[in-house]
DNA sequence: CGCCGTCCTGTAATCGCTTACAACGCCGTC
DNA sequence: GACGGCGTTGTAAGCGATTACAGGACGGCG
């Protein structure tokens, strides 16, 4: 358990340690590291040296309670170790900094527990905003945050509510392009991997999915759908149960690379060939998609824009008070590699 | 620029509010809220009932700046895209959190100034200790954090110094088994891809796989060696290299997967097979190797066993104070997939 | 020479929480 | 009935910064 932890014995140097030996007050001390309030030159040299001598940086804590905010805004994402995550995590802190801000990232673990244990960090931390990737959000967590008035931009969730801006990614588009690109290449009988049901933009994926199947390959086709839940694992049990439904589909899209990369462990595992016996769509284009084998076509969503759009959003949020929320839309586009090749000529029925 | 943010408007409820709502004074507020000290049913319950009316949390600085210490450690790593990171980062926090800490991650990106940054961060917010696992560390940094003395754990360097602890990796067993394997494939002309020179772990990589291409090919092999960055973009280029020379070798083995994946790019970029036209050997073990294309031996490093050595090697100094720094050692194993096999019959000349 | 504005600096209140210490009520004991 | 101890609660002094406000020095001007 963690119990009696002592004070810690260690003992910085504080601000009034080098107004001391600097012979001047801690006002003035403050005003010079912070540049704000005139400080003769002599002082501002003394003090400095003081400074320098000591070692001395701020307390971050004293500093942000005297403040009363805190410059730091929240991340929440589903799993840092998703390589779609860490690429965003990235830009987004990139972003953020340069603006003066510091972000600090929250895991779910796609648990409804540890959404709550972040959110309330955040909020104890009085995080000036919010930026939040992660389905499996609820509405009695978010409204601990609104009730804070804490700006909320959502990714990829259409959120709507005061402070709350949303950045939407437009699925249909690339996926309409992947599912037009099989088409073409003959396939007719497609099969669906998707995220849990439960999760909104795993059933928007599915939905777009539909949408362009039924364009593409007619408003008869009932592409079978298998339920994963994003992770590789899933993906590697779905290619499983596809590989041994009949008639087998010739082509599979997953709502995502890594389930994707799963599809294509369980052919290899069979002994099956990509593209040659089954064709593979993923979703997201994480970097391994290209090196996977074969690479992986995919559905790009590209995280720089996305992120763009994210710290754009949140910073309006807390600039203007202003509720008029412009949604951005970042778009997602088809990137056909090899995993994609035109349909097996027969097919056992129809 | 970052000037005249305002204070926050949004005022969050304080232990005031309670206490006054509760008709207590904020001592027992604070009391049954850390379940500090006695308090009597019927106040814990009437406190309770205001905190939950209130939807009050504590504000994180306070407590800090109040209690004098944090409760956070700091995470010093390279590059979170690196996927060998994210698995590394998330098993660290999970330990950490288990024992009561909160981990704050810092990204130097491989340069010096966000390395400073880093480490002034971590000292601002008071961590109690910090993890280090980013090979271009410099000593005044070091020394910035062992004047207030930080514990540190350094993952895969050795340094030492007073509160420093060490968990190490043992590159020579896994590398060794690689080399060997590859000797008893026939391979007798070997490529190396390394990291930065000045990076320890590099050179420590370097080392290991010379003197096990001395003891397994022969002292007089001389293979060649290329300089990479760790990412694969550097790894691409070395194969390019790698694959004009003359007479070109037979394998090659690359100081992290990244890498190895960079040249197996550029293999196919040039049409050439793998494994019959180059063996190659990454490094790490990335959750990746084994989907690339052909799957990647490779030399795995633990990421749990490392994360747990250090977190352990970390509460052993926050609780003793001992010096008794017992190093912990991390193996490493070779793990032969699809991407190495017999070298080629005849070579061009020798 | 007195007054006033400008610059610089110091005093002290404040941020929200923890906690040492003191006070109080209640019981059981001698 | 006085006293000591225990359990519960309140008072107020920090934690280390920021900053409103006041004060002092100095120079220019009438």
């Amino acid at each position: 358990m963690t119990r009696a932890r002592p004070r810690a014995a260690r003992a910085a140097t504080r601000l009034g340690d080098v107004a001391r030996l600097a012979c001047v007050s801690t006002a003035t001390v403050s005003r010079t590291i912070n540049e704000t309030g005139a400080v003769s030159d002599a002082t501002r040299r003394r003090v400095m040296r003081a400074v320098n001598k000591l070692h001395y940086y701020p307390n971050a804590y004293a500093r942000t309670l005297a403040l009363g905010r805190s410059d730091q805004i929240g991340l929440l994402v589903s799993d840092i170790a998703n390589p779609f995550f860490p690429e965003l995590v990235k830009a987004i802190e990139r972003d953020a900094f340069q603006r003066g801000f510091e972000v600090i990232v929250a895991e779910t673990d796609y648990d409804h527990e540890r959404l709550g244990k972040s959110v309330r960090r955040f909020l104890e931390r009085d995080v000036a905003g919010v930026i939040v990737m992660a389905s499996e959000v609820d509405l009695p967590l978010v409204a601990g945050l609104a009730r804070r008035r804490v700006p909320l931009v959502f990714l990829d969730l259409e959120v709507t509510g005061p402070r709350t801006r949303t950045v939407s990614v437009d699925y249909a588009r690339g996926i309409d392009e992947a599912v037009h690109h099989l088409a073409l290449l003959g396939h007719r009988e497609l099969a669906y991997v998707g995220g849990p049901p439960l999760l909104i933009s795993a059933a928007k994926r599915l939905q777009a999915f539909q949408r362009a199947a039924a364009r593409h390959i007619g408003p008869a086709a009932k592409p079978r759908v298998y339920e994963g839940d994003f992770r590789l694992e899933s993906g590697l049990r779905a290619g499983g149960e596809i590989l041994a439904s009949r008639p087998p589909p010739t082509a599979v899209l997953a709502a995502n690379d890594l389930m994707a990369l799963g599809v294509v462990k369980a052919c290899r595992a069979q002994g099956l060939s990509i593209p040659r016996d089954l064709s593979v769509v993923g979703f997201d284009d994480i970097a391994f998609a290209s090196l996977s084998d074969p690479p992986l076509s995919t559905v790009c969503l590209p995280r720089d824009e996305l992120a763009r759009g994210a710290t754009a959003a949140l910073l309006q949020s807390l600039e203007d008070d202003a509720e008029t929320a412009v949604p951005g839309m970042v778009p997602t586009y088809f990137v056909a590699r090899g995993s994609t090749g035109p349909a097996p000529e027969a097919s056992p029925d129809r």
